[in-house]
DNA sequence: TAGCTGGCTTTGGTTTTACTAAGTCAGCAG
DNA sequence: CTGCTGACTTAGTAAAACCAAAGCCAGCTA
């Protein structure tokens, strides 16, 4: 029992893989930024404003996403002006983009009246949405997923999270 | 051209889903006590531990978690035990798994080794992924996603947003 | 060569967030 | 009616994040 209980206190934090996502995106700021570049931002001024940040916060967290590896600065230049940097999503950060479209989803439904942008697949036109899919190719709604243990660990006596009874005591 | 980049800055800003998204669950901790609410915590104290956070911390992100409707509060109790209050996932705060399911699958694919948990499908027990997916039935992958403004408003002349020129001057 | 502009950095101060340690309160066990 | 335990709250402090204002530098334009 106080084994279960401790088990699962480890499996919880020690390499959690969303405690390690939100490491790296786990701020406010961090994700407003990268909207903007999913969005097609790429100047530092545009960011700044954009996002809403200031200048000094926009410059430390655009150096912290390039050094980790989800943004890209590079030279380029337009004709007839001078050499300026840019930022691009790298896939890595490109990959983020389901976090994105899960938090606009959600806010969508529950905290905007009227949502100022929609994204599209690009070769049909349609709406885009966010799924959870298991590999069977059901579509899986919130109440149907089971949390299971890592490939390393032993199964969870009592897998079904959503229901049933506390879990501890 | 001003008139376009005002227009830009004002839907990046004004009424984001996103932003009002992260007004809600836009740090750290909020995050990683839903994580656990999601994987069956209930108690004050289990939340406090296995999410790392101090019980003050705890206390005080609970109460905004059930202000803002993704917790419900409700007292049970076991047999031969007092009462209890516990604290479970609302609809509202469960519409947010596909944001955990995100975040969990990009740290299992840039941040951590080897995963700690898994999720699957409860009825065929296959692996669940986060995926985007048109209405009209393709998976998309992230670099076939275009942005359009909403519902209210133009559409935009450039509406390609990972690739071409930038967007601004 | 002087000015302008984009892209930052520096400075100084405020707010938010978090931690530890200790205290409170309710109710069941003895 | 005393103690114990779960569920918090309070107090005091430290650290992080953020902002506004100002400064700096490079490289085109004139």
């Amino acid at each position: 029992m106080t084994d279960l209980r401790a088990a699962r206190d480890t499996w919880s934090t020690a390499n959690c893989s969303i405690a390690a996502a939100l490491d790296v995106v786990g701020n406010r700021t961090t994700l407003l930024l990268l909207r903007e570049a999913s969005l097609g931002t790429r100047r530092f001024d545009d960011f700044a404003r954009r996002a809403g940040v200031s200048e000094p916060v926009a410059a430390a967290r655009l150096k912290r996403l390039v050094a980790d590896g989800l943004l890209e600065r590079r030279p380029y230049r337009q004709p007839g002006q001078r050499t300026r940097d840019e930022y691009l999503l790298t896939p890595k950060g490109r990959d983020l983009l389901p976090v994105l479209a899960a938090l606009r989803q959600w806010g969508d439904t529950y905290a905007v009246d009227e949502p100022s942008i929609r994204i599209a697949h690009r070769d049909c036109g349609a709406p885009v949405q966010v799924r959870l899919r298991c590999d069977a190719g059901h579509d899986v709604p919130a109440d149907e997923v089971a949390v299971l243990p890592g490939p390393a660990r032993e199964p969870r006596p009592a897998p079904a999270p959503l229901s049933g009874a506390p879990d501890t005591e």
